[in-house]
DNA sequence: CTGGGGAAGGGGCCC
DNA sequence: GGGGCCCCTTCCCCA
């Protein structure tokens, strides 16, 4: 599932404020869609963030088999591309006074030397185009077993396998899930647990995502907005559905 | 057809 | 390093 028409931007770092969402004032998000069609742009607030999106040069396969993490003298080699990697949620940084602990792959701004090391587990691995043994521990590969994607760390392809293994079972009906907290999530369809209140009406929500949809529909200006008519929609599969339906034939 | 709700998936970051 | 929570998205269904 292609997630990389998501550019995050940081403007604070942390917490939201959920009553920011009925009013938006801020420029936190841009949205930009890798369909040919469709050119979005984030209303956040008063202004429309068009956005230009270059999707990175597919890297050339890579030979090595997948990691069994079973087998516990697996480590890895080799790199690759594959079409949902190598992307970063955040934008380079402008900060000169970070370079210390600037990721060398997206330029973002870790901090300390610790954190910039725990970011860089993040990071998929990119095209096998650098050499020398630093480069080549630094971008060694996890290849997962169970699909083509592949992890400059061990501890990030625990965390994709998981996706595949799906540890996490409903005591109620049986179904898997990845994490933890989804599986809370889904306990909470069988409980009818809704803790996300919107302060608006009295709907209450068992997702925060889903309370802050919902949310999107109290505002007049919607988030998403057609590039061609102007018009606003709460979600972006709403615009591009508009999109799809022929509003922006050409755009 | 459109808009909204429900459910779920998955990467990133913090503790 | 792992757990928990963040964020975002998509898909499906229904009014």
């Amino acid at each position: 599932m292609p997630r990389s028409f998501l550019v995050k931007k940081y403007f604070s770092n942390k917490k939201p404020n959920y009553s920011e969402l009925e009013s938006q004032t801020d420029q936190r998000y841009a949205v930009v869609p890798l369909h040919d069609s469709v050119v979005p742009m984030l209303v956040w607030g008063s202004s429309a963030l068009p956005l230009a999106f270059t999707p990175a040069p597919p890297s050339p396969p890579s030979p090595p088999g997948p990691l069994d993490l079973s087998s516990p003298s697996s480590s890895s080699s080799s790199s690759s591309g594959e079409e949902d990697d190598c992307r970063t949620s955040d934008p380079p940084s402008p900060d000169p006074d970070s370079d210390r602990s600037q990721c060398s792959q997206c330029g973002k701004p870790c901090g300390s030397p610790a954190g910039l090391s725990r970011h860089q587990l993040t990071h998929c691995t990119p095209g096998p185009q650098t050499t020398g043994a630093a480069s080549t521990a630094a971008r060694a590969a996890f290849h997962c077993k169970h699909c083509p994607k592949e992890y400059t760390s061990l501890g990030a392809l625990k965390m994709h396998i998981r996706s595949h293994t799906l540890p996490c079972v409903c005591g109620t009906c049986g179904k898997a899930f990845s994490r933890p907290w989804l599986l809370r999530g889904h306990i909470r369809t069988h409980t009818g647990e809704r803790p996300f209140s919107c302060p608006h009406c009295n709907r209450a929500f068992a997702d925060r995502s889903n309370l802050r949809a919902h949310l999107q529909t109290h505002s007049e200006v919607k988030k998403y907005q057609c590039g061609t008519c102007s018009r606003t929609f709460s979600r972006m599969s709403l615009l591009h559905k508009h999109t799809l339906s022929g509003c922006c034939p050409s755009a």
